[in-house]
Order: structure tokens, then C-alpha cells, then sequence
DNA sequence: GACAAAGTGTTGATTATACGACACTATACA
DNA sequence: TGTATAGTGTCGTATAATCAACACTTTGTC
């Protein structure tokens, strides 16, 4: 779907994203004007409104586009909840992540969108907590809420120093990171 | 003229460019094939040859068009052959190597094109000697023919080194430097 | 409160680029 | 040697993106 998109309209959309990534990494995303999208973006102002309404309309489309593909990951991933099943998907959403670097940092950060870390964090516990929970074989009771807690504040965390770091390590080696961690604190409940 | 060129023209010419650059950073001119430059370029094929006859032809437009900025920059500066003029053409000079970058770097490199640095050195004596020399006041002889050489050489050792170390310099601030050099070699034939 | 400057949506016509297919021609290699 | 694989030019058709212009609205400033 995202795939077969003509080429050009790939080209379009990644250079409008580029552009108010970079602006938000500035200033606040009510002050940022669709004229300036475009002249960063290099695209005529018009080729804007083929795609959004305006500036809050991308964000929000660029968002849920983030939340879509990250839930198709997780679905996708949801059959066989052996514990060898959360590795390759810390591997899928961490270059997830990746391809959409420079929005999603700047989505969590200083001007960000308070609303996308929230929802980031649900996203992660509804998604992922019962999967890791079965796959890992932790008693699911009141007292393990801060267990979930600590985990997804603990990855997001982990996540956001990776992307602010250029990335330099690959998505396997923060997904083993990540794993580890997880499987150890998990391993303090059981 | 190429300022008023549909912003798509100019887009896809420089990713071209750029995806050329990189090819022949990594192997001759004659193993690089049509389909490689868009693929790196993420154009459709045909697109190529609504601009170019083939890898060839392409490489040549590029070095011409280098070529012919080159001469434009120092014909604009032609007039008024103060010693104030040399100052502000280098800078013009290096302006337009430093947007180029990538290519030139390339093209005076490893698998460049010897034809080039070549052409590029003959430009040079051609078009700025004269006026150099009026400027600095050096009396045309024979024996100052060595004086150039080293003087242009030189300069272009000194590109080659601010190109390739990723232009932290300014260009004026090269262009100081340039000059600096040039007149104190220049004095010592007066 | 008025005026300039910058931004907004939208339009119609034009053009650059994409795509997929075609019939070829090298290149390689079993 | 023959057969597969990759590359070449060149189409027709479709469409994304451009540009220039428009009549607004907002914002800031004297």
C-alpha cells in the first residue's frame, strides 16, 4: 500500500516530513506556517494541500501513520507467543523507529506532541504488555502494573537516547539490549 | 537560466548528479550503467534520457557545465583589474566548487575523469593568469611560467583539501588564504 | 484604525516524471 | 555453445507536481 505509491509522491511526502521535523525541532508546531514546509521541503505551496488540510492535519496524519504501522508490526507478530517472538519484533519496531527517525524524535521531544508519547506508551502496553507478559510467563496481577510501568518507561528511554545518538548500533543489538533487560527485571516477579 | 528551471528539473538533475558522484567514487565511469545512476537516484530509467544520451554523454554535459560557470564567474570579474577584484572572484570560484562538491571531489579524484583536473588547470592559466598578473603587477616573461604553475597547482592542491575534508572553511575564508599565498609568491618576482 | 506584509486556500493550464512494456544487445557462465 | 541475466533505448498513457494568479484573512506596526 505504502508501496506501490507512485515514486513521486514518496519523494513529496518524505520531503514535507523532513521539512516540519526540522521546524519542530525549532519551534512549537502552531507557529510553523504551511508556506514554510514548503519553501524547506523545496515543493510548491499548492502540492501541500493535496495531501493535508494544514499543519495540524499532517502532524496528526504523520502520527497515526506511525501508531498504524507500529500495530501492524505488533499483529503481525501476535501468533506464536514463544519467548523467541519478542526479539524479532523489538527488531521491526526499532527500524520502525528508525525509518521515521527525524519525526519521531522530535515528536518526543522539547516541542513535541506531549499527546504522542502518551499514546505511544498505551500503545506499547495494550500491544505489548499481554504478549510479553504470556511470552515471558509472568503472573498477571495488580502488583506487575509497575513492572509495565518501569519496562515501557525504561524502553522509551532506551529508544530516544538511540535515536538522539544518530543510531549507531544496529536494531538487533538494542532489540538484544532491550530484551535482556526486559527478561531480567521480568525474572524478579516470577 | 538554470535559476528558472522547473524546481522538478532541478531536483532531478541533482539527484542524478549526486547518484553519479557516488559511482564514481566506487568504480570508472565505464562499469556504471544507466539503470545503477536511478536506481541510487530513485528515478524512473527513462527519465534519464530525457536529459542525458548515455553515462558518457551525461559525465560530459556535467564537466562542460562545471566548465562554463567557471568562465562565467571569471569573465563577470573581468573588468576593473584592481587587485580589490581577485579577492571577490575566488570567493565566487570557490562558492561553486563548494556546490559542486561532490562532484568535483570525484571527478579529481581516484576514478575521476584526467581529462578534467587537466582542463581544469588549462582554465585557470587561460583565464585568470592574465588577469593575475595585471593585478599582481608581475612582469610576463618566461621565467614566471613556473610561477604559475606552482601558483595553480597549488591552489588546486588546496581545493582538493578543503573538498575533501567536507569544506569546514568559509569560502571567503580560503579565498584570504589563496590570495595570501599567491601575492607573497608574486612578490618575490617583482 | 489603517496600512503593509505575510499567510491561506483554491483554481486552470502546463509540464515533468512515472510506469510498464517492448524489441533489442551485451555479458556471463554451465 | 547455448541459455540465462542484466542492460539498453524508446514508446504511449497516466498523473503528480509546477507555476502564476486569485480573492481572501491574519498579523504586526506606525
Amino acid at each position: 500500500m505504502a508501496q506501490n505509491e507512485d515514486r513521486r509522491v514518496r519523494r513529496t511526502k518524505k520531503a514535507m516530513t523532513d521539512a516540519l521535523a526540522e521546524l519542530m525541532s525549532e519551534k512549537p508546531l502552531g507557529s510553523i506556517s504551511v508556506r514554510e514546509i514548503a519553501e524547506k521541503a523545496d515543493i510548491n505551496r499548492g502540492t501541500f494541500y493535496l495531501y493535508y488540510r494544514d499543519v495540524y492535519d499532517m502532524a496528526a496524519q504523520l502520527q497515526r501513520g506511525i501508531f498504524e504501522k507500529f500495530n501492524g508490526i505488533v499483529e503481525q507478530h501476535e501468533h506464536g507467543a514463544s519467548s523467541d517472538e519478542l526479539f524479532p519484533m523489538l527488531v521491526d519496531l526499532l527500524n520502525l523507529l528508525s525509518d521515521n527517525a527525524a519525526l519521531v524524535k522530535v515528536l518526543i521531544g522539547k516541542n513535541g506532541d506531549a499527546a504522542f508519547a502518551d499514546t505511544l506508551k498505551k500503545t506499547i502496553r495494550d500491544k505489548c504488555c499481554a504478549d510479553a507478559a504470556n511470552i515471558l510467563g509472568i503472573r498477571q496481577n495488580g502488583g506487575s502494573d509497575y513492572f509495565y510501568e518501569y519496562m515501557i518507561s525504561g524502553c522509551i528511554g532506551i529508544f530516544t537516547e538511540w535515536l538522539s545518538t544518530g543510531m549507531k548500533e544496529s536494531a538487533a543489538d538494542m532489540a538484544r539490549l532491550c530484551e535482556n533487560l526486559i527478561q531480567h527485571g521480568a525474572s524478579a516477579l516470577k
